[in-house]
DNA sequence: CTGAAAGCGCTAACAC
DNA sequence: GTGTTAGCGCTTTCAG
């Protein structure tokens, strides 16, 4: 029901006693229109309710202003901020953002794909790409549409991409640990198939190989991101190496299972042959997706995970790329920054 | 650079040795086409590698195929989980989702409605409105397109409304407690201003009034949701009140921090003249927001915050509307489910 | 400075 | 079953 009046440019035109054109060039602001008429052609408008039909604007002018993101997953916390990042420097720019998910394994990626390029965008984020990376690449470039990934999980040459510096991060915990006296340090959590673990472990290694400290391929355990496990992971690896001091978490929910499984150790002490002591001796460390205020009462040593400056920045360059397609590739890696807790 | 030659539906038709209005029917699947021109057509998209500009057939046939989202903050994992339902529930019947923030005020709300209009969406789902119901509504009405509310903190007659039923989930949680045997129950977390937080005390306070307990307004208390800021908040309650058997925690966060207040009460048992038993002997409920398995490790009893049926009951709603705008408004409620530890 | 006219790529009546 | 044709609402030369 409602009658549903549509207004057109051709409405707001007659209203204002101009012509078509004349509207249109006011509303984009572009040809020489006298002070009078453009005042005459925006009361009109007002008074209309005139709201102009991007749709039809695009379809014309070959602009939507409407970029694309493929993310793998929402409901992780970088991912998430990664998104707020970008909605805000795009909104803030009068653009416009169309919004998937690829799924974890990333199988609906080329769909999504397809489906924005059927939709005319502009640009394409790419935010968690698994493997998929050749093809999308060549689509894009036929199409002739700017692509841009945002914290991709594997490596492609030629392309643009915005992400986390995940090696550094893990060096910057490793360091901090080495600096407060730790020699034994252990790893905890993560599955061994993620790429961004597999970067964070290389830059703990090598921070130890480089300090010097020893490296067991026993204290580095993989185990799903609960906190039960992470907590029973936590008492397995103290109970079979009591020499370790330190321990870093591969995110949040794991850090704090591996406190919930400090404390339960701790007061296992009696029938384990643990003493009380871990409590005090071991220190805890992580990486944090999350919020900080989510963590802020755990006794951890953490780095940021730049999710949302990683969403802001994609943005900036695919704009720069829709400006103009022929720039040179090129990867912009973000660091962390650590966030210091004394236990 | 690039040839960027766009395939239109007319290179299709040329290259298929057919009309333009029959490759059309073919995508749209409408008029009886014979299975042999079907083939052909189908033949030559593929080989063109031909895809549908979506922008001009919304042009001329009047619906988009997409719809868009108000959503106060992605961030927060109640609307991630919500976004998340909504985008699953759309693509699978082939819609698409345009994706906007209002800010946690809802301060660009309008500014996101406007812009959603223009964009021609065939619906618009707002998640989390602040008060601005009215105008949100009278402009939608106006246009005549459909508006589906998910979990507003405001109430309006008359519209379309999804949300998760807060003062059964506080019900659930606190008749749990009380069927525990639990009689001085305390309540922490969330700020005054927050209409869910206003929701679940309710019910909260009127399960204990039904059941005979007692309500002491000092008894609630108010905390921004770090962990810091409610593990102190806890030890301040439990000093004050010493006689208190459990606490509901408003979200995950304060829960989490609510735990760790509690050890600490504990260890401070010397000092303070409290005694180490609090451990043991209060018990811990909340409402979960983030995946359950951010929790498992927590002696916590917990009700979900059902984001993701939110979410897609919302897409099913809208879609509905879609179809059919003179739908008579009506308001869905969602059940909380309860989650039960043994600490 | 402003108007007239030619489409953007597609769909929806109608013809055949 | 399939082709013809007339636009959807807007931008954009190109004349005045």
């Amino acid at each position: 029901m409602a009658a549903d009046k549509k207004i057109t440019i051709t409405d707001v035109a007659a209203a204002a006693g101009v012509s078509v054109s004349t509207v249109s060039l006011v509303l984009s602001g572009k040809g020489r229109i006298s002070a009078a008429t453009g005042v005459r052609v925006n009361d009109a408008i007002e008074k209309l309710g005139f709201v102009r039909n991007r749709q039809a604007a695009a379809l014309r002018g070959g602009h939507s202003g409407v970029i694309g993101l493929i993310v793998r997953d929402l409901n992780h916390p970088f991912y998430a901020q990664l998104t707020t990042g970008l909605t805000e420097a795009l909104e803030s720019r009068g653009y416009m953002l169309f919004l998937t998910q690829s799924g974890q394994q990333g199988q609906y990626m080329m769909r999504c794909f397809d489906t924005l390029l059927a939709q005319g965008v502009d640009g394409i984020v790419v935010a968690g790409a698994a493997g998929q990376g050749a093809e999308l690449d060549q689509t894009a470039r036929l199409r002739n549409v700017p692509l841009v990934y945002a914290s991709r999980a594997s490596y492609l040459d030629d392309v643009d991409m915005i992400r986390p510096d995940n090696t550094q991060a893990a060096h910057m915990l490793t360091g901090h640990l080495i600096s407060k006296g730790h020699q034994r340090i252990a790893w905890l959590g993560g599955l061994s198939s993620s790429l961004t673990r597999a970067e964070r472990l290389g830059g703990f290694c090598s921070t130890l190989i480089q300090h010097g400290l020893p490296f067991h391929p026993e204290w580095i355990i993989e185990c799903g991101s609960s906190q039960c496990q992470a907590s029973e992971a936590m008492i397995n690896l103290l109970h079979h190496n009591p020499t370790i001091s330190a321990v870093v978490c591969h995110n949040s929910t794991v850090a704090a299972g591996a406190w919930f499984g400090l404390l339960r150790a701790g007061r296992h002490s009696g029938e384990r042959g643990l003493n009380s002591l871990y409590e005090q001796q071991i220190a805890l460390a992580g990486f944090a997706e999350v919020p900080e205020a989510a963590l802020d009462d755990l006794p951890l040593t953490w780095v940021t995970t730049p999710g949302r400056d990683v969403g802001r920045m994609a943005a900036m360059r695919l704009l720069q790329r829709v400006e103009d397609n022929t720039l040179e590739p090129r990867s912009h890696v973000l660091a962390a920054k650590l966030v210091t807790r004394s236990a």
